[in-house]
DNA sequence: TATCCAAGGTAAGTT
DNA sequence: AACTTACCTTGGATA
């Protein structure tokens, strides 16, 4: 076992871990206690992933050699300590943006009382970078789903069908491979609780394992050409499109238009209504202030999803 | 106890 | 291209 440090004061806007990891972004951390999403964090508490990725996922997250690795950390008084099957640093930087300048990405955020109040709320939440295959699963999973049911069917994934890997005596489950979903049957995963996603996923895994296509190739595209083109795989329109390019591939400009955030469209920016997706979209984007109006989104997401 | 409803939507069929 | 409808499952609300 490796383990090492990062001190909090080197993180710029700081790094507040609850709010990252639990606010509906990510489907493939968890809790070591198992109390994801059951209120307020007690204590410090370990958080862990186990990745087991294919190659052109494997490309997009710095791991010293090759999978699977298992790492988890926690946030202590003045650092996130971790511990893991290799030296994870530039992993856990990588997943966990904690290079990104959060001081300066809320400084660029326009002057509205609403994007002020959910960033003075959750200073210190950061966006994920997930792995693109986990991540393109996690969102098809998600649709019409609560975000606890979302965590939940991820997690039944990864214990099905996930290579195990051991950290410090603790096994645990990474979310599993294009060619392990392939392989698995409508059947059995609408027996696993995923319903009418289930063709969804299984389709989705076997055009990514057999080399058809693979969510970490819309990287580099225009932002709108990378939205289409993962709406070529099976369960991804443009809201779970919009997902994977915020929440894996460092689009920062997509906004996911969720039931949530047509909320907010309605209540606070009735005049950004066009109509359908993406022009509504494109009006957000720029109300939002642009290059980091997905920053924005995450921000008032998790606002309007907690409060009251 | 029985029904209804909505949950971070998408695909397929119809105008 | 825009509009409808069906779709699995589950927990919480309503009758």
């Amino acid at each position: 076992m490796e383990t090492g440090s990062i001190p909090l004061s080197s993180l710029p806007g700081g790094f507040d871990v609850h709010a990252t990891l639990e606010s509906g972004q990510s489907y493939l951390w968890r809790r070591e206690d198992g109390r994801m999403y059951e209120g307020d964090e007690d204590g410090s508490p370990w958080y862990y992933i186990a990745l087991d990725l294919d190659e052109q996922d494997a490309a997009t997250v710095p791991l010293p050699d090759g999978d699977p690795h298992a790492i988890r950390f926690r946030v202590a008084a003045d650092s996130l300590e971790w511990e893991a099957t290799c030296d994870a640093h530039d992993a856990l930087v990588h997943l966990l943006r904690l290079d990104d300048d959060l001081d300066a990405i809320v400084a660029d955020a326009p002057d509205e009382a609403l994007i002020g109040e959910a960033y003075d709320a959750y200073r210190g939440l950061r966006l994920v970078r997930d792995p693109p295959f986990g991540c393109t699963v996690s969102f098809i999973c998600s649709a019409q789903m609560r975000v606890e049911r979302i965590h939940e069917m991820v997690s039944t994934l990864a214990r099905e069908y996930g290579e195990p890997v051991t950290l410090d005596g603790r096994t645990y489950h990474a979310f599993p491979t294009p060619d392990r979903l392939a392989a698995a049957t409508e059947a059995e995963l609408r027996d696993l609780g995923l319903g009418y996603r289930a063709p969804y996923v299984q389709r989705t895994a076997e055009m990514v394992a057999t080399g058809e296509a693979h969510p970490a190739s819309a990287a580099g595209l225009a932002y709108e050409d990378a939205r289409e083109y993962l709406t070529r795989f099976v369960g991804v329109g443009e809201k779970v499109a919009d997902c994977v390019l915020l929440f894996s591939l460092g689009y920062d400009e997509a906004i996911p238009l969720d039931t949530w955030m047509r909320t907010v469209v309605s209540d606070y920016y009735p005049d950004c209504d066009r109509g359908n997706y993406t022009e509504t979209s494109r009006a957000l984007r720029e109300r939002f202030g642009g290059r980091y109006a997905g920053y924005v989104q995450t921000y008032v997401f998790h606002l309007l999803r907690t409060r009251e």
